[in-house]
RNA sequence: GUCCCCGUCGUCUAGCCGGCCUAGGACAUCGCCCUUUCACGGCGGUAACACGGGUUCAAAUCCCGUCGGGGACGCCA
């Protein structure tokens, strides 16, 4: 068990398109990725198919959407382990030539009725080795004579074997408590523990960073290792994420599939920076304040195994809505525009987008109020298109009052004769008016807001007309 | 059921090779200030070492047990 060349660092994520791109896999995505990215090292995708029943291009598609939704690159692959079913059956065909394997003649219904039996004993079932006694030849004579058989590992029976996790640190497992598992399924298909080891080897993985529900699997994969005389890769194995009730993560809980956050208005770098957060905390050097909002390159540059946490953790949503604000706020205008472009063509509304700089000019004045990217189509209408809906409980609260509208369309008149149109010329025009008629300026501030962008809640006033422009300004007062 | 892992504010966590912890930060929440609305911002508050035994002058920190949660026990991955 040879330490890996620090040299030659490869890393792989390896899901199954038996569904879409969940929260969890796409933390372990990033947790490789960030760990790649580190340490130089290299990132491979690899699709783990060897479930065809299970499995669809569907899916492969939509993960790998996921993938680059998140700024997640790869440098190998997408390699799909159902090309490369020669190597898993030369390999255990070595397996089965060195002793390490046999054929498993037993059928799935009597398996399933000694399970049965067990369970009803109230005793765990654990294969006991039938066909492990079977002579090989005889074994292969069955085999030609075309009776169906699987192939299964024989696990040492005694003896423990420990797995030195860079997470969880070493946790021992007694051998006896492993069965012979299935290497190959009767139809000639590898399973899970075959093809993995088979790949991890093949590709020269040096770090196996994964889900911790695979950790109690790990002994399994360690057994074979051994049995090939291969190096063995450093285990990292990340803790899970948990609904709100502390139970695994599932659609109960709202989405899982990180496609559904682009939907819901997150800017994919907060999503990621949510995520990495999520059972992970970089240290923080001496006397430092503590931070949360990180950039890829800062991101990359902390990234640490040793500062993963052990405990599973639990998706905060309020929390993610707050990254989300905070990258708004802080994300340029022209790198949130194509964002908003996609927001805006779901919601069917068409701005003009001919003066960039202006959409610029007035995305940098509302994004310090956004909180999701859907405002900018739901809330922010008026600023992109005429076509908005006025909020009835704001109309009701600041433009029921008939002499308020008066002024308000008299204020368009006034503003309609404005040489210059600045925010110090309307304000100064708004407050002459309401001294002139002895009214609060309040109210025809809250009444022309509501007038101009169909909420009560907006940017500084003056600020919304400049961005309007005078003649939005005046048509909208001019109707109210 | 068996094996493995985990257990600090509601949540993510710092601390955990014992004293510097009257347990720190962030999100959420509450209050005040700022203010043409809302947000931001500023200031302040509420809020946690799961429980029980040890060890020790001293335990969130070490040991044991209990309880709780999670994972794995498939010819799924």
């Amino acid at each position: 068990m040879s330490a890996p060349d620090p040299n030659n660092i490869k890393v792989r994520f390896a899901p199954s398109p038996t569904g879409y791109l969940h929260v969890g896999g796409a933390r372990t995505a990033l947790f490789n990725w960030l760990f790649a990215r580190r340490l130089g090292g290299a990132l491979v995708l690899r699709i783990e198919d060897t479930d065809v029943a299970r499995s669809s291009d569907e899916m492969v598609e939509g993960i790998l959407t996921g993938l680059r939704w998140l700024g997640i690159d790869w440098d190998e692959g997408p390699f799909f382990q159902n090309q490369r079913l020669d190597l898993y059956r030369s390999v255990s065909d070595k397996l089965l030539r060195s002793g390490h394997a046999y054929y498993c003649f037993c059928t799935k219904d009597e398996l399933e009725a000694r399970r049965e039996l067990a369970r009803g004993d109230g005793r765990q079932y654990k294969y006991e080795g039938t066909c492990r006694g079977i002579v090989p030849g005889e074994a292969l004579r069955r085999k030609d004579a075309g009776e169906s058989c699987a192939m299964r590992f024989a696990a040492p029976q005694d003896g423990t074997t420990r797995v030195e996790d860079a997470v969880f640190g070493q946790v021992e497992f007694a051998n006896m408590e492993i069965e012979d598992f299935v290497l190959l399924r009767s139809d000639g298909q590898p399973t899970y523990h075959l093809s993995v080891v088979c790949d991890d080897i093949d590709m020269a993985i040096t770090h196996v960073i994964r889900g911790a529900d695979h950790l109690s699997n790990t002994p399994k994969q360690m057994m074979i290792y051994q049995a090939l005389a291969a190096p063995m890769p450093v285990f990292a194995h990340v803790p899970l994420i948990l609904g709100t009730d502390k139970s695994r993560l599932s659609k109960r809980h709202g989405a899982t599939s990180v496609m559904a956050y682009r939907d819901e208005g997150i800017v994919p770098q907060a999503f990621r920076n949510f995520l990495a957060l999520l059972g992970w905390t970089p240290k923080a050097s001496p006397g430092e304040k503590a931070v949360e909002i990180f950039r890829d390159q800062e991101m990359i540059a902390k990234f640490s195994l040793e500062d993963i946490s052990r405990s599973n953790a639990v998706f905060d949503r309020a929390k993610l809505d707050w990254f989300n604000t905070e990258y708004i706020r802080a994300m340029p205008a022209a790198e949130l525009l194509p964002l908003i472009e996609q927001e805006w063509a779901a919601a069917r509304i068409q701005p003009d987008t001919s003066d960039r700089n202006g959409l610029c000019t007035t995305i940098d004045l509302l994004k310090a109020r956004a909180r999701n990217l859907h405002d900018f189509a739901v809330s922010f209408a008026a600023f992109f298109t005429d076509e908005f809906a006025i909020d009835p409980a704001a109309r009701e609260k600041f433009l029921a009052d008939e002499k308020v509208r008066g002024l308000l369309r008299e204020l368009g008149q006034r503003y309609a004769g404005l040489r210059e149109f600045d925010e110090g010329g309307a304000e100064a025009a708004l407050r002459q008016l309401a001294a002139d008629h002895d009214i609060k300026a309040g109210a025809l501030i809250n009444g022309a807001r509501v007038a101009l962008t169909g909420q009560a809640v907006a940017p500084s006033l003056f600020a919304v007309m400049v961005s309007l422009g005078k003649e939005r300004t005046v048509r909208r007062l001019l109707a109210v």
